[in-house]
DNA sequence: TTATTTGCCACGTGGGATCA
DNA sequence: TGATCCCACGTGGCAAATAA
């Protein structure tokens, strides 16, 4: 199956590896290649976006290497270009420094006057506002509704700035995380893989083990599987004439059920050291768990099965 | 603001498998 | 051998998201 890496046009020097079968138009999945430098509809999660197709390729890790590495390389544009920005506004107050230089003392001596007459007028905001905006601050003082509205966006502007750095401190620190530990084993001798980016989006999002199960399904599964196989392959009961879906992939399906008992601390047999109460205990909320998790992996299946193909 | 869609879950059914 | 568990399946409810 191909690969396609893209980039996001909604969010540029954002980057993805996607599956082929994620194209909407069904009749450019065949000529991927073709598909290189143009825009394309991609379905990711629920919703559909337009990306920018950088790569094609069959081996899914090289090219989420290579998506790494372009994200690596963005970042340090948008570093450097925030750099050339501040040397350059550094360089154009400078400039206007000197030319308001004699107006600026003018308009301060001035201001000294009016305070000296009204003792009683409030003093300036003292907020970090001399990176942004260092002279022109007292040189135009302005009516008190326009202060207000000034200093409402301010607050805004400096939140938002404060939430940007958070989020590229963020960012930095998954790009490491990712490029240090590219695939992880989702159980272990399952040899069912995937990224440890991709893992840890998928926890962020799960709240529950069932969610969760249903989430690494829609990763590790093509979507035609989904549709048609059940989870365990065996007759329906109720139904005795139909035929039987055959089994999900067991490998990764266990490796998913592994996974989730696993986090959830209930993986393998109970503890020697566990009193009979407490290993019976436990064995019960394994089961519990177990039948939770495949009973709705089994309804998953059964719902994709039942949605009509776009 | 309202209607629709989607995702998830609960409940019930029928019959096979397993256990005490 | 009866009780219990397990499984596939159908149906419908609820909450959140999305569209109109």
């Amino acid at each position: 199956m191909d690969h396609l890496l893209v980039e996001w046009v909604s969010e540029p020097k954002t980057y993805s590896v996607v599956r082929s079968e994620d194209i909407v138009d069904g009749t450019k999945r065949l000529n991927c290649v073709g598909l290189i430098g143009s825009e394309t509809e991609i379905s990711w999660g629920k919703k559909v976006y337009l990306g920018r197709v950088h790569e094609v390729g069959q081996d899914k890790r090289i090219l989420i290497q290579n998506a790494d590495k372009l994200a690596a390389l963005a970042l340090l544009e948008e570093e450097s270009t925030a750099t050339n920005q501040l040397t350059l506004k550094v360089a154009v107050r400078s400039k206007k420094r000197k030319k308001q230089h004699t107006e600026a003392t003018k308009v301060l001596q001035i201001d000294k006057i009016l305070a000296s007459q009204n003792l009683d007028q409030p003093q300036g905001n003292e907020e970090d506002n001399n990176e942004n905006n260092p002279v022109s601050a007292p040189a135009e003082p302005s009516l008190d509704t326009d202060i207000d509205a000034q200093i409402d966006y301010k607050e805004k502007f400096l939140a938002l700035k404060i939430k940007y750095r958070e989020l590229r401190r963020k960012h930095k620190t998954l790009v490491r995380s990712v490029a240090e530990t590219n695939e992880v084993e989702l159980y272990p001798s399952s040899g069912v893989t995937l990224s440890a980016a991709e893992l840890a989006s998928i926890k962020l999002m799960s709240n529950q083990p069932t969610v969760r199960a249903r989430n690494l399904f829609r990763r590790l599964f093509t979507l035609d599987e989904l549709r048609t196989h059940s989870l365990l392959g065996k007759r329906c009961n109720a139904n005795r004439n139909a035929i039987p879906l055959p089994a999900i992939d067991p490998n990764r399906c266990n490796a998913v059920i592994g996974y989730i008992l696993k986090e959830e601390g209930v993986d393998g047999l109970p503890a020697n050291d566990l009193s009979s109460a407490d290993a019976k205990l436990f064995l019960k909320k394994k089961r519990t768990l177990k039948r939770e998790i495949t009973k709705s992996l089994s309804d998953f299946l059964r719902e994709e099965t039942r949605k009509p193909i776009v």
